[in-house]
Order: structure tokens, then sequence, then C-alpha cells
RNA sequence: CGGGGUGUGGCGCAGUCCGGUUAGCGCGUUCGCUUAGGGUGCGAGAGGCCGGAGGUUCGAAUCCUCUCACCCCGACCA
């Protein structure tokens, strides 16, 4: 009762921000924009990094490290790029503080001031290819396949925990190779890796697509994403993929000599995934009673309330309990027993539909008596009582059910709100709807322009699945040769 | 940076228009008892320079001026 949250249908984003304060994934910070993530939410959060670097070392990647501050002077190599992000870089111009004069206090240093000012990465693109310069000679050299797991910092106006804030973890793999088609290659192997990791992990189905010129990333010649729909119709953008051509190359003189000794630029690739996953997950499935985890990345899958009276009674089940711990753990679950004498069952019960927990088991004096257990799950609420020797069988089972029925339920929700509009008038309703539409565009980034200010929505992605389709632009009339992906995005 | 809003025990709020004793309430917290299959019930307690500075007044959470912070809505973005 102290921590009912409110009702998605009253106020989406209302909803989320207490889901995420509530269930005590995240809050806000002393400095404005930058959040705190909490224990639980973080272990979540590691449970995405786990799976995900496994995925990225099974494709043949080695993590690295590179530095947080960036010379000022590496972001405007690349035209596009610095163009991109100088508008939200925090720089550091000073390196020493010193007691204010006033005795209260400090102040910065005035005579510390930096020759060359640093800033603290965006992204790290620019530190990275200035030491590939070094590391690359010759065609033995490449492919080069680094990740690197680090925080980043954009000097965002409007943020929000988890889905934008101003610093922000994440994954950024900076590949090089020898040629294009092998770039091109990694660029499009590692969308199907996020896309693979968001479905089957986190359960939320992907539209896989390229970028249009104007939502590419800056110095990029291609930006893949995935994006992903959240249940008010939002679309949220899951993960990009670049393909960089040899535009990092030539603004860091990475070259190499050719097997034939002729001497080339390299080719480049980034791509990344942030804690914005966390957002995904969370406005994903979750419903008003808090979260709602698919088991493969809660970090308790299984939660076991012991319900008794009395002191007797509770030595006698949490006998019982400890061993279903040990039976369920040894089938791979994590497994917690709540054996708190604090709170009461209810309580309890409460607490962890909250936290997003799979599988609830309870177990109290009358399934002592009758050798029976209590499970409920928390994706459907469903709450049977089985026979006590069936609990690992059943509990696994249902683990894996509630995966996939928390996808399935989430993939679902996606097809009854994607609609094809072929005029603009049925285009807007939908979009006022909270719908992803497929529609004509003839190609502009004037018309994408003008259909976001008049819509706001804007084109996620050109799917790559989409057929050729001859057709007329929603906006100009003009010809189109395929439907592109449109909505309002998170 | 525009537009709107809020600052009062740990959290959420009332009180502010119309100044007047010890600044209330809910949750949480502490202690005791009670209870335990959906956020137990009762009792007792602790905890607040009312965002900050200045002013008006016999008297300010309340009125005036200035200031700071945060939140929401827009323009930018993963």
């Amino acid at each position: 009762m102290g921590k009912a949250i409110p009702n998605r249908s009253d106020d989406y984003s209302l909803w989320y921000n207490e889901i995420v304060k509530k269930a005590g994934l995240a809050e806000n910070s002393p400095v404005r924009g930058c959040m705190v993530i909490k224990p639980y939410g973080f272990a979540i959060w590691e449970k995405m990094q786990q799976s995900l670097d496994k995925m990225f070392k099974d494709t043949g990647h080695e993590n690295a490290y590179f530095p947080l501050f960036i010379p000022k002077s590496y972001l405007s190599r690349e035209a596009d790029h610095v163009e991109g992000f100088a508008k939200e870089c925090a720089v550091v111009t000073h390196y020493r503080l010193k007691t204010n004069e006033d005795g209260d206090g400090v102040v910065v240093d005035p005579e510390a001031k930096l020759e060359e000012e640093l800033i603290v990465r965006p992204t790290s693109e620019t530190v990275i290819w200035d030491s590939y310069k070094n590391w690359i000679q010759s065609y033995r050299d490449l492919p080069l396949l680094l990740n690197q797991w680090a925080n980043v910092v954009r000097w965002e106006m409007r943020t929000r925990l988890f889905l934008r804030t101003a610093e922000f973890l994440w994954q950024e793999g900076h590949t090089a190779h020898a040629t294009k088609q092998e770039a091109e290659a990694e660029t499009k192997q590692m969308l199907d890796v996020y896309a693979d990791f968001v479905e089957n992990y986190m359960a939320v189905p992907v539209v896989k697509g390229v970028k249009t010129e104007s939502e590419r990333f800056a110095g990029a010649l291609d930006t893949y994403c995935i994006e992903a729909m959240m249940q008010d119709g939002k679309a949220l953008q899951a993960g990009t993929s670049h393909f960089l051509g040899q535009n990092f190359a030539k603004a860091f003189d990475v070259k190499f000599a050719t097997k034939e000794g002729k001497e080339e630029y390299v080719w480049g690739t980034s791509w990344g995934v942030s804690t914005r996953l966390m957002g995904a997950l969370i406005m994903a499935h979750s419903d008003d009673d808090g979260l709602v985890l698919p088991p493969k990345l809660a970090p308790i899958q299984v939660v076991i309330v012991p319900i008794y009276k009395g002191d007797e009674q509770r030595e006698a089940v949490s006998k019982v309990a400890k061993a279903i711990k040990k039976d369920l753990s040894e089938k791979g679950l994590s497994v917690k027993f709540d054996d708190r004498d604090t709170h009461k069952p209810g309580w309890k019960f409460a607490e962890y539909e909250l936290k997003g927990v799979p599988i609830r088991v309870a177990f109290g004096p009358k399934d002592l008596e009758n050798g029976t257990v209590e499970i409920a799950r928390r994706d459907t609420k469903e709450k049977q009582v089985i026979r006590l020797e069936d609990i690992s069988v059943q509990v696994t089972n249902l683990i894996d059910e509630i995966q996939k029925n928390i996808f399935g339920k989430a993939l679902t929700f996606r097809k009854e709100n994607t609609h094809q509009a072929d005029t603009y008038e049925a285009f807007k309703s939908l979009l006022d709807q909270g719908a992803f539409v497929y529609a004509h565009w003839d190609g502009t980034t004037e018309t994408e322009e003008r259909i976001k200010e008049e819509t706001k929505a804007t084109i996620r992605c050109i799917p790559l699945d989409s057929p050729e389709e001859m057709g007329a632009c929603i906006l100009t009339g003009k010809v189109s040769n395929r439907r592109v992906l449109f909505a309002r995005a998170y």
C-alpha cells in the first residue's frame, strides 16, 4: 500500500518514473540529469552485460578500455562527427581547486587552466581510431575487433531515468577491416546479435532497419538499428550498428599494406547498446503492479516465501523451503528464500511483484500437511497449487513458459498496433493512437522533416525486410518503391 | 533557452489566498504487545533553523523583493 504506483493508462510517463524508483532500480542524483543505479537495477544491467559480453566474445571480439577524456581537437577531426556531438559535450578546462579566499568551500584555481581542454567522451571513435593508427600497419593486423564497456556523457537538455541521462553506461564496439564487404558484414552481424539479445533475452520484439540520412550516426555512412515498441505505442531505439566506411580511417590516417603491397585506408564499424535498454525492458513488459522481468534477465528468478505462525511452524516450514531452494538452485535457477521475520507474507508478495520476480513459491503449514506448494507466476498473476515433489519440473517449465509468454505478449501488442497508412489523414490518426505506421515516403529529407514537424513522428527506419512495393508518398504523392516505418519515439 | 509547476521531519502531502499560541496528516522509522495463505491491529516514542538571503510587522511557513534548486511541457538526442 505504501508503494502503490500510478496506473499506466492514467499517466504513462509518471507510471514509468514511479516504477523505476519504487522497484529500487534507480533514482535521481544530486547532479541534474545523472542517476544513481541502485543494486537491484544494477543487477539487471549486469545480467544484460554478461549475456551480451558472451555474445561479443563468441563473435570474435575482445574487450579493451580507452580513456574517459579526449583531447578537444580529436573530436573535430571528422567533420560530421564533431557537428553531431559538439552541442552536448562536457568540457574539462581546469585541473585544480583551491580553498576559497573567504574561507569556506573551494573554487576553481584560475592558475590551473589546461593547455588543451579535454572533453568527456560522448563516444569513443576518435580516441580509439587514434590508437588504431598505431596498431594497424598490415593486412595481418586486421580485422581488429574490440569492444569496451564504459560510461559516456552527453549533456542532454531533458533527461529521464535510463531512457536519457547525461551520463550513461554502455558498450561500444569498434572494429577495423581490410575490405568494405567485411566491414558491412560486421555491421549487420552485430545488428543481428543485438536483435537476438533483445528478442531472446529481453523478450522484446524488434524491427531491424536502416536509418535515413537525417537520423544517421554522425560520421557513419549507414546506421542500422533495432526499434522496439513500448506499451504506449511509441518506438524506442534499442541498439545501433554503424558502417563507418573509411571516414575515421581517413580522419585519423589509419592505413594498412595489403597483401599486394598497396596502401589502403581501413574500413570501420561501431555499435552500441546502453542502459537505455533498461528503459525498454521496463516499458515493454511491466504493469500496474510493478516490474515484469523476463526470467533470463531477472536477478531473482524464483522467490520462496515461507508462511508460518510461531517458531515451531517456522522451523518446520523453513526446513522444506530450504530443500526447495537447494533443489531449484541445482537446476541452475537463481533462487531467493526470503526468511525475514520482519515482514509478513502478504507484504512480501506485493514486494516481489513490484520487483518483477518471475515466480513466487509460497510454502506454509497447509502445504506441509498436504505435501503441496503454491506457485504463482508474475506475468499472468496465476496461482496454482502443485505437489511438492513436482516443484523442480514445474518451475523449470514455467520459467521457459514465462519467457515465451512475455515475448508473445509484446509481439501481439506490436502487431495489434502496427498498421499501414495510405492517406495522410489516416496516418495522423494512427499516430495519435500510438502506433507503428508503415507508409510510403518520397525519400527526401525535406519531406521527412515536414512530417516530423506536423506529426511529431519520425522515420524510425527503413525496415530490412520490407518488400518492394510501388506507392505514393504519404505527404507529397511522389513515387516511392517501399514503405518505411514511422512512429513517435523516445 | 521559452511556457507551466513545486520547494514544509527519511518519503508523499495539508497549511500560504485572509500573518496570531506548542506547524499538522499519511507512509516509513524505533519500542512493546498482537498477528501471519495478499502490503496485520493497537499503544507509546523519536524526528522539522517551513529551499536560501533580505525586507514589512509587536508577530512571518503565510505578505514584499531578490536568489537557488528541482520537476513537467517544447526545441536537441542513444
